[in-house]
DNA sequence: GTCGTTGCAAAGCGTTTGCAGCCTA
DNA sequence: TAGGCTGCAAACGCTTTGCAACGAC
Protein backbone atom coordinates (compact mmCIF):
# COMPACT_ATOMS: atom_id res chain seq x y z
CA UNK A 1 0.00 0.00 0.00
CA UNK A 2 3.04 2.48 0.70
CA UNK A 3 4.04 4.86 -2.05
CA UNK A 4 7.55 3.39 -3.25
CA UNK A 5 10.12 6.50 -4.25
CA UNK A 6 11.81 4.31 -7.44
CA UNK A 7 14.51 6.13 -9.40
CA UNK A 8 11.67 5.09 -12.28
CA UNK A 9 9.58 7.38 -10.64
CA UNK A 10 11.84 9.99 -9.60
CA UNK A 11 13.25 10.25 -13.47
CA UNK A 12 9.82 10.31 -15.19
CA UNK A 13 8.41 13.05 -12.76
CA UNK A 14 12.17 14.82 -13.12
CA UNK A 15 11.74 14.72 -16.76
CA UNK A 16 8.10 16.52 -16.61
CA UNK A 17 9.19 19.09 -13.99
CA UNK A 18 12.51 20.20 -15.81
CA UNK A 19 10.12 20.15 -19.01
CA UNK A 20 8.54 24.20 -19.62
CA UNK A 21 5.83 22.38 -21.72
CA UNK A 22 4.08 18.92 -22.02
CA UNK A 23 6.09 15.88 -22.99
CA UNK A 24 4.29 13.05 -24.57
CA UNK A 25 5.32 9.21 -23.72
CA UNK A 26 8.34 9.19 -26.16
CA UNK A 27 9.59 11.74 -24.82
CA UNK A 28 9.55 10.86 -21.44
CA UNK A 29 11.23 7.92 -22.38
CA UNK A 30 14.13 9.23 -24.16
CA UNK A 31 14.61 12.02 -21.10
CA UNK A 32 13.89 9.79 -18.21
CA UNK A 33 16.15 6.32 -19.65
CA UNK A 34 19.48 9.41 -19.57
CA UNK A 35 18.77 8.50 -15.84
CA UNK A 36 17.75 4.92 -15.72
CA UNK A 37 18.96 3.23 -18.91
CA UNK A 38 16.65 0.01 -18.47
CA UNK A 39 13.33 2.28 -17.99
CA UNK A 40 10.87 0.27 -20.37
CA UNK A 41 7.48 1.79 -21.77
CA UNK A 42 5.43 -0.14 -20.06
CA UNK A 43 6.41 1.41 -16.64
CA UNK A 44 6.56 5.11 -18.19
CA UNK A 45 2.72 4.25 -18.54
CA UNK A 46 2.06 2.72 -15.16
CA UNK A 47 3.95 5.39 -13.53
CA UNK A 48 2.13 8.13 -15.32
CA UNK A 49 -1.34 6.65 -14.74
CA UNK A 50 -0.31 6.51 -10.40
CA UNK A 51 0.39 9.50 -10.97
CA UNK A 52 -2.58 10.70 -12.85
CA UNK A 53 -4.64 9.29 -10.24
CA UNK A 54 -2.80 11.38 -7.64
CA UNK A 55 -3.41 14.16 -8.94
CA UNK A 56 0.33 14.92 -9.15
CA UNK A 57 0.29 15.44 -12.92
CA UNK A 58 -2.12 16.19 -15.60
CA UNK A 59 -3.08 15.42 -19.44
CA UNK A 60 -3.07 17.57 -22.30
CA UNK A 61 -4.73 15.99 -24.52
CA UNK A 62 -4.80 17.85 -28.22
CA UNK A 63 -7.15 16.68 -30.83
CA UNK A 64 -6.03 13.85 -32.50
CA UNK A 65 -2.97 13.32 -31.19
CA UNK A 66 -1.62 10.99 -28.34
CA UNK A 67 -1.91 12.47 -24.91
CA UNK A 68 0.65 15.02 -22.95
CA UNK A 69 1.64 15.08 -19.74
CA UNK A 70 2.98 18.02 -17.68
CA UNK A 71 3.06 18.38 -13.45
CA UNK A 72 -0.60 19.33 -12.10
CA UNK A 73 -0.11 22.83 -10.23
CA UNK A 74 1.01 25.01 -13.22
CA UNK A 75 -2.33 26.74 -12.86
CA UNK A 76 -5.31 26.75 -15.52
CA UNK A 77 -4.63 27.19 -19.07
CA UNK A 78 -4.61 26.17 -22.49
CA UNK A 79 -2.53 25.51 -25.26
CA UNK A 80 -2.01 27.33 -28.78
CA UNK A 81 0.10 25.32 -31.09
CA UNK A 82 1.44 27.09 -34.05
CA UNK A 83 0.51 25.44 -37.89
CA UNK A 84 3.55 25.93 -39.08
CA UNK A 85 6.62 25.77 -36.44
CA UNK A 86 4.24 23.22 -33.95
CA UNK A 87 5.69 25.29 -31.18
CA UNK A 88 3.06 25.26 -28.25
CA UNK A 89 2.38 28.77 -25.62
CA UNK A 90 0.54 28.80 -22.81
CA UNK A 91 -2.85 30.43 -23.13
CA UNK A 92 -4.81 31.91 -19.78
CA UNK A 93 -8.33 33.63 -18.88
CA UNK A 94 -10.93 32.01 -20.20
CA UNK A 95 -12.86 30.96 -16.78
CA UNK A 96 -15.03 34.04 -17.21
CA UNK A 97 -15.40 33.54 -20.90
CA UNK A 98 -16.76 30.18 -21.31
CA UNK A 99 -19.59 30.68 -18.56
CA UNK A 100 -21.48 32.65 -20.61
CA UNK A 101 -21.79 29.58 -23.30
CA UNK A 102 -23.25 27.42 -20.97
CA UNK A 103 -27.02 27.30 -21.41
CA UNK A 104 -28.90 28.51 -18.49
CA UNK A 105 -29.63 25.45 -16.01
CA UNK A 106 -26.79 23.75 -16.79
CA UNK A 107 -23.69 23.40 -14.67
CA UNK A 108 -20.60 23.65 -16.33
CA UNK A 109 -17.97 21.73 -13.89
CA UNK A 110 -15.04 21.99 -16.64
CA UNK A 111 -13.92 22.39 -20.00
CA UNK A 112 -10.81 21.37 -22.88
CA UNK A 113 -9.72 23.90 -24.77
CA UNK A 114 -7.02 24.14 -27.35
CA UNK A 115 -6.05 26.88 -30.30
CA UNK A 116 -4.37 27.11 -33.50
CA UNK A 117 -2.90 28.97 -36.17
CA UNK A 118 0.17 31.27 -36.45
CA UNK A 119 2.72 31.94 -33.89
CA UNK A 120 4.52 35.70 -33.66
CA UNK A 121 7.40 34.15 -35.11
CA UNK A 122 5.68 32.63 -38.32
CA UNK A 123 3.66 35.36 -38.64
CA UNK B 1 -10.36 9.13 -60.52
CA UNK B 2 -14.22 9.46 -60.69
CA UNK B 3 -15.91 9.51 -57.61
CA UNK B 4 -17.88 6.73 -57.39
CA UNK B 5 -21.61 6.00 -55.45
CA UNK B 6 -21.81 3.02 -53.89
CA UNK B 7 -24.71 1.28 -51.34
CA UNK B 8 -21.77 1.57 -48.33
CA UNK B 9 -21.02 5.27 -48.85
CA UNK B 10 -24.45 5.77 -49.57
CA UNK B 11 -25.13 3.81 -46.26
CA UNK B 12 -22.41 5.81 -43.83
CA UNK B 13 -23.11 9.15 -45.20
CA UNK B 14 -27.21 8.48 -44.88
CA UNK B 15 -26.59 7.91 -40.95
CA UNK B 16 -24.99 10.64 -40.48
CA UNK B 17 -27.07 12.65 -41.48
CA UNK B 18 -29.63 11.28 -40.24
CA UNK B 19 -28.20 11.11 -36.63
CA UNK B 20 -28.84 14.50 -34.69
CA UNK B 21 -25.79 13.85 -32.65
CA UNK B 22 -22.45 12.96 -33.86
CA UNK B 23 -21.48 9.35 -34.10
CA UNK B 24 -18.84 6.68 -33.98
CA UNK B 25 -17.61 4.48 -36.27
CA UNK B 26 -19.35 1.57 -34.09
CA UNK B 27 -22.74 3.48 -34.46
CA UNK B 28 -21.97 3.86 -38.20
CA UNK B 29 -21.19 0.66 -38.70
CA UNK B 30 -24.37 -0.66 -37.00
CA UNK B 31 -27.01 1.79 -38.29
CA UNK B 32 -25.23 1.74 -41.90
CA UNK B 33 -25.49 -2.39 -41.76
CA UNK B 34 -29.12 -2.14 -41.63
CA UNK B 35 -29.05 -1.10 -45.30
CA UNK B 36 -25.98 -3.14 -46.32
CA UNK B 37 -25.26 -6.33 -43.97
CA UNK B 38 -21.95 -7.55 -45.40
CA UNK B 39 -20.54 -3.58 -44.70
CA UNK B 40 -16.69 -4.12 -43.22
CA UNK B 41 -15.54 -1.84 -40.47
CA UNK B 42 -12.57 -1.16 -42.93
CA UNK B 43 -14.90 0.13 -45.10
CA UNK B 44 -16.34 2.36 -43.04
CA UNK B 45 -13.02 3.75 -41.83
CA UNK B 46 -11.90 4.46 -45.83
CA UNK B 47 -15.93 5.97 -46.38
CA UNK B 48 -15.07 8.36 -43.51
CA UNK B 49 -11.39 9.41 -44.39
CA UNK B 50 -12.53 10.23 -48.26
CA UNK B 51 -15.28 12.09 -46.55
CA UNK B 52 -13.52 13.89 -44.39
CA UNK B 53 -10.98 14.81 -47.54
CA UNK B 54 -13.70 16.14 -48.87
CA UNK B 55 -15.16 17.48 -46.48
CA UNK B 56 -18.26 16.66 -46.54
CA UNK B 57 -17.73 14.93 -43.17
CA UNK B 58 -16.27 16.62 -40.08
CA UNK B 59 -14.87 14.99 -37.06
CA UNK B 60 -15.87 15.44 -33.37
CA UNK B 61 -12.88 15.03 -31.26
CA UNK B 62 -13.68 14.30 -27.39
CA UNK B 63 -10.43 14.07 -24.82
CA UNK B 64 -9.59 10.66 -24.44
CA UNK B 65 -12.38 9.02 -27.05
CA UNK B 66 -12.43 8.04 -30.19
CA UNK B 67 -13.58 10.30 -32.49
CA UNK B 68 -17.09 11.14 -33.35
CA UNK B 69 -18.50 11.94 -36.94
CA UNK B 70 -21.06 14.23 -37.96
CA UNK B 71 -21.94 15.68 -41.55
CA UNK B 72 -20.18 19.22 -42.47
CA UNK B 73 -22.22 22.33 -42.65
CA UNK B 74 -23.94 21.70 -39.21
CA UNK B 75 -22.70 25.40 -38.47
CA UNK B 76 -19.94 25.85 -36.27
CA UNK B 77 -20.57 24.87 -32.79
CA UNK B 78 -19.13 22.67 -29.68
CA UNK B 79 -20.52 19.96 -27.54
CA UNK B 80 -21.06 20.13 -23.93
CA UNK B 81 -21.59 16.72 -22.33
CA UNK B 82 -23.48 15.54 -19.41
CA UNK B 83 -21.08 13.64 -17.00
CA UNK B 84 -24.20 12.14 -15.36
CA UNK B 85 -26.06 11.16 -18.23
CA UNK B 86 -23.40 11.17 -20.87
CA UNK B 87 -26.00 12.97 -23.25
CA UNK B 88 -23.95 15.78 -25.42
CA UNK B 89 -25.71 19.20 -26.51
CA UNK B 90 -25.02 21.42 -28.85
CA UNK B 91 -22.89 24.92 -27.78
CA UNK B 92 -22.51 28.02 -30.43
CA UNK B 93 -21.30 31.24 -30.33
CA UNK B 94 -17.83 30.80 -29.07
CA UNK B 95 -15.46 33.07 -31.78
CA UNK B 96 -15.88 36.73 -30.57
CA UNK B 97 -14.73 35.35 -27.15
CA UNK B 98 -11.84 33.36 -28.22
CA UNK B 99 -10.21 35.61 -30.31
CA UNK B 100 -9.69 37.86 -26.66
CA UNK B 101 -7.23 35.05 -25.56
CA UNK B 102 -5.30 34.86 -28.07
CA UNK B 103 -1.84 36.55 -27.96
CA UNK B 104 -1.20 39.97 -29.87
CA UNK B 105 0.75 39.01 -32.90
CA UNK B 106 -0.56 35.69 -33.05
CA UNK B 107 -2.94 34.79 -35.54
CA UNK B 108 -6.01 32.07 -34.93
CA UNK B 109 -6.85 29.90 -37.52
CA UNK B 110 -9.29 27.67 -35.56
CA UNK B 111 -10.01 26.02 -31.79
CA UNK B 112 -11.61 22.98 -30.37
CA UNK B 113 -13.69 23.33 -27.52
CA UNK B 114 -15.04 21.23 -25.01
CA UNK B 115 -17.45 21.85 -22.17
CA UNK B 116 -18.62 19.25 -19.14
CA UNK B 117 -20.67 19.27 -16.30
CA UNK B 118 -24.27 18.36 -15.49
CA UNK B 119 -27.37 18.93 -17.91
CA UNK B 120 -30.58 20.57 -17.57
CA UNK B 121 -32.49 17.43 -16.08
CA UNK B 122 -29.42 16.04 -14.44
CA UNK B 123 -29.27 19.74 -12.18
C1' DG C 1 -13.63 -3.43 -69.58
C1' DT C 2 -11.51 -0.06 -66.21
C1' DC C 3 -10.29 1.11 -62.18
C1' DG C 4 -12.30 2.89 -57.96
C1' DT C 5 -14.24 0.22 -54.15
C1' DT C 6 -14.98 -3.66 -51.17
C1' DG C 7 -14.23 -7.55 -47.66
C1' DC C 8 -11.12 -10.11 -45.29
C1' DA C 9 -7.27 -10.75 -42.61
C1' DA C 10 -3.01 -9.15 -41.15
C1' DA C 11 -0.38 -5.43 -39.53
C1' DG C 12 0.26 -0.97 -37.16
C1' DC C 13 0.26 2.13 -33.26
C1' DG C 14 -0.51 3.58 -28.60
C1' DT C 15 -1.67 1.57 -24.33
C1' DT C 16 -2.55 -2.11 -20.88
C1' DT C 17 -1.73 -6.42 -18.48
C1' DG C 18 0.16 -11.23 -16.76
C1' DC C 19 3.94 -12.92 -14.76
C1' DA C 20 8.22 -13.84 -12.53
C1' DG C 21 11.98 -11.53 -10.51
C1' DC C 22 13.64 -7.22 -8.22
C1' DC C 23 14.27 -3.76 -4.69
C1' DT C 24 12.46 -0.20 -1.45
C1' DA C 25 10.92 0.49 3.12
C1' DT D 1 11.28 -9.99 4.50
C1' DA D 2 6.84 -8.29 2.31
C1' DG D 3 4.64 -6.53 -1.22
C1' DG D 4 4.89 -2.66 -4.30
C1' DC D 5 7.51 -2.00 -8.60
C1' DT D 6 9.92 -3.42 -12.73
C1' DG D 7 10.99 -5.49 -17.40
C1' DC D 8 9.56 -8.34 -20.84
C1' DA D 9 6.37 -9.96 -23.96
C1' DA D 10 1.84 -10.83 -25.09
C1' DA D 11 -2.66 -8.82 -25.52
C1' DC D 12 -5.68 -5.06 -26.29
C1' DG D 13 -8.69 -1.48 -28.92
C1' DC D 14 -8.81 1.44 -32.62
C1' DT D 15 -7.29 2.30 -37.18
C1' DT D 16 -4.83 1.34 -41.49
C1' DT D 17 -3.24 -1.50 -45.31
C1' DG D 18 -2.21 -5.53 -48.85
C1' DC D 19 -4.50 -8.20 -51.79
C1' DA D 20 -7.70 -10.40 -54.74
C1' DA D 21 -12.50 -10.11 -56.02
C1' DC D 22 -16.33 -6.95 -57.03
C1' DG D 23 -19.19 -3.61 -59.33
C1' DA D 24 -20.24 1.41 -60.88
C1' DC D 25 -19.58 3.97 -64.80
Amino acid sequence: MAERNTRQKQAVLGALKESSTPLGVADILSIAREAVPTLSQATVYRILNRLLKKRKIVTVQLPGEAPLYEPAGRGHHHFFRCRRCQSMYEVAGCDELLGRLTPSNFTLEGHDLFLYGLCDSCN
